[in-house]
DNA sequence: TAATTGTAAATTGTTAACAATTTAGGAGCC
DNA sequence: GGCTCCTAAATTGTTAACAATTTACAATTA
């Protein structure tokens, strides 16, 4: 995810940036805690900032507040895995659905996108966390084609949960990986580009359960077991099942 | 929606929750501007814990924030209320098809919901906002059953938006209404208890077009034709256009 | 009159001090 | 040794004062 400065960035929300910065990069551990004076030190600004940014970045999830304790550093769950990509899957499809009508009235801007395509491209081979980032980027910029502002809040959301599922439970992904992603991406883009809702919607659904299935097999078969024994997400099963 | 304190709560919460209850009640009204020493001074604490509740309820999309120029009350958009209910009738199809296959596994605790049942059946008839509010109690205590976090909590989070579009846009709901209401419910959470998962999502999603459509009868038809045109949420089209 | 500028009031943003609570560690006891 | 109780340090919660910014409004000018 990019976490550049809005237009108008609060200093709590630039703070926040660093500081979720700071626990992707792997300088605060899930269970660490976060001390207001520690960080408004190390910041240089006093604590009434840094609790608003540490309240922001509760609010995402990332960070858990315990009443008179403090903050720590959330657990990545391996049970939120399947949850996460299941809300991305159908809230996806939904905003893909409208892009592609969008597309049929002539006002569809995909020149964000694009960007953030060429941006993946450039990432690759790179730092594989940084790979992750601008792959969660250009998913983001896929969505927003729906204009469906609360759809693409929520979903940018689960942008933040995979990254630290990808820090936390450390996931790899392979070079040859990434390749084959980038053609998916482009064949969701050019669906959606041409108006072709059921094959944007498909390409999408699909894309999500390849996704899942490159997440477990990161794991040991007893946790794969484990989790494809919940209920969660049929589609998967269905396809995971087949295999 | 129930405002209840949580197990410890903090302060800025308790405020959140009279702030919210004010807005949702009429005191203030979309675009009002919320001013922090007013605040304080009606609820006898300093700016500080209102800044933090003012915070919070602009995480819950109830409020704008505008750098260093305060909060003021969001607008209810005709355009979101699409928007919402697509969010609604697809995580809450996840949730309760994962409830479904927890009824099989025999650890289903419908204690909640029930209970919730019983407040908005004892609801009906009295103030007719807080019917609608024990309506909403109860599909969150519906989509809880799903134990999935995520979902509930962004299913929660549409619940102020649509406490806000009947409170701002002026919804009214007739008794007769509600008895029908009632009865929808009472037969999804049937189809929860006896584990047939396509059946409780098919009344899920028929519930949903249903209050859609309710939703929508309260404008006037030009509102209806511009809002049906939107190309969002297409199987509430189906339904509406086969009438 | 309409637009513009300047100034005071109102308001938000930030800071530092104080209060309340939790945590850590040791003394005493069984 | 292990347990409880107690105290001190660390930490969060709250407050009030100060700084910076925006808003409102009157005076000025064209």
């Amino acid at each position: 995810m990019s976490f550049e400065a809005l237009p108008s960035a609060r200093t709590a929300e630039l703070l926040a940036d660093q500081i979720r910065e700071a626990i992707l990069v792997g300088n605060y551990k899930p269970g660490d805690r976060l001390i207001e004076q520690e960080l408004s030190d190390s910041f240089g600004t006093s604590r009434g900032p840094i609790r608003e940014a540490i309240r922001l970045l509760a609010s995402e999830g990332l960070i858990e507040l315990r009443k008179n304790r403090g903050a720590v550093v959330a657990a990545a769950n391996f049970d939120d895995v399947l949850e996460v990509y299941a809300i991305r899957m159908s809230l996806g499809s939904i905003a893909l659905s409208h892009a592609c009508h969008a597309q049929k009235h002539g006002d569809l801007d995909t020149s964000l996108v694009n960007k953030k395509l060429s941006d993946l491209n450039k990432a690759i081979g790179g730092n594989p966390f940084a790979t992750v980032t601008a792959d969660l980027d250009f998913q983001t910029a896929l969505i927003e084609l729906g204009a469906l502002p609360r759809i693409t809040e929520t979903f940018q959301r689960t942008a933040v949960d995979i990254a630290v599922f990808v820090r936390f439970l450390g996931i790899r992904y392979e070079a040859a990986d990434h390749q084959e992603l980038v053609s998916r991406h482009v064949a969701i883009l050019d669906a959606v580009r041409s108006g072709n809702v059921d094959l944007a919607v498909t390409l999408w659904t699909d894309h999500i359960r390849q996704s899942v299935r490159e997440f477990m097999r990161a794991f040991s078969e007893i946790e794969i077991v484990e989790l494809f024994e919940r209920p969660l997400m049929q589609d998967v099963f269905e396809v995971e099942n087949a295999r």
